[in-house]
DNA sequence: GTAAAAACTGAATGAGTACTCAGTCAAAAA
DNA sequence: TTTTTGACTGAGTACTCATTCAGTTTTTAC
């Protein structure tokens, strides 16, 4: 294995690295070639150009992203659908808290507007939400088969809470709001979404 | 009256369509004095850097939003505290959908990164996010008394579900999910959240 | 009408930027 | 050993951009 395959991790590593901390303006590619011990010329040798580096730091936490999730998922047991979707919520905090930087440059802007002329990274963030709203969604099916959840829309309400823990993650980020101080209403508001009031 | 304060005025006019259109970095001040057929010194004349000039749209936005909503709060009648929070959620809706690249711009990564070093944006952010929950927390007050709505911490409520509302604005702009289409299910999940079942 | 003040101009500046490319070097293939 | 290949280098290119400022025009004050 040449040495060039190290360097392109580590390329990707302080992109990731940088990115995160600075966003995508604020960080250049002799910023990332002085954090890499790199000449500016091996970035381009890897990577055609800055965007498509970006890309590749959106695809890797892509892969992060929804590979902790189904490793998540299947080394748990639950006891109910209501349950799972308590956990998901809960995973999706954690997570958020693990990888924070990660996810604020999921919640900045950037990936959005290139999306609007890439379809590539169209798709990578497609997939990362599909993929999230999913778990919800079968946790919410699940539920309802087992009775502790009751009939509702899957897809939308999965959806609808979703865009609330998202949205509570993107307020933690911020530091407008901590995500800790409402865990507990959290849970609360989606158990009044989901379940009949005889749970 | 001068008639630089005709031209301070379309700078502001400008500079707001093209930042929120094409974002901060990608409009440059020449593409603004061009739009408003001025001098690149004249937009210097009127605000001290570029940051300034953006800065002042941003408080532009907040002063509109806040009037807005307490002219819509002053012109309507409300049956019930729950018939506030609804009337809440639609008005923020046909906003964000009325001035749609200005939520554009607020849900852009940008204030929030010259927030962190300049305490004038932080208090646009903050007053305009506060302001906004304020009417949430003040309509399940009054709803807590006219008991349309169950006991419930009224200030963690309000956050809740003003992040819902404000998720789902976002997915709207970024066309990742259309907010009509969930619309009934959000206000169904808001009653499910804030009314005891019997009501 | 004149002086002072304010508004405005746009060419010039200089600090950055992404990206290129001719050439070096080490290791694999012949 | 010689040749070829792919990884790597970093000075150089062509460019954009925010900001400045010496000078001009317009408005206001007297």
């Amino acid at each position: 294995m040449p040495r060039s395959h190290t360097k392109k991790e580590a390329i990707l590593r302080e992109a990731t690295k940088l990115f995160s901390e600075h966003g995508y303006w604020d960080t250049s590619i002799s910023d990332i070639s002085k954090a890499t011990s790199v000449a500016d010329g091996t970035i381009f040798y890897h990577f055609h150009s800055k965007e498509e580096l970006f890309l590749a730091v959106l695809k890797n936490f892509k892969e992060k992203l929804i590979n902790a999730f189904s490793a998540h998922l299947n080394s748990h047991e639950f006891e109910s659908g209501m349950d799972m979707v308590e956990g998901a919520i809960s995973f999706y905090l954690s997570q958020a808290n693990k990888m924070e930087k990660r996810f604020f440059l999921l919640h900045r802007h950037h990936y959005y507007q290139i999306a609007e002329h890439n379809p590539n990274c169209w798709q990578h963030l497609e997939e990362i939400y599909s993929s999230l709203i999913d778990v919800f969604e079968q946790a919410i099916r699940i539920g309802q088969k087992d009775r502790s959840i009751k009939a509702v829309d899957a897809s939308k309400k999965a959806f609808l809470i979703f865009t609330l823990v998202d949205g509570i993650v993107r307020f933690n980020t911020y530091k407008l709001y901590r995500a800790d101080a409402i865990y507990d209403e959290l849970i609360d508001s989606c158990r009044s979404i989901l379940q009949s009031p005889t749970n």
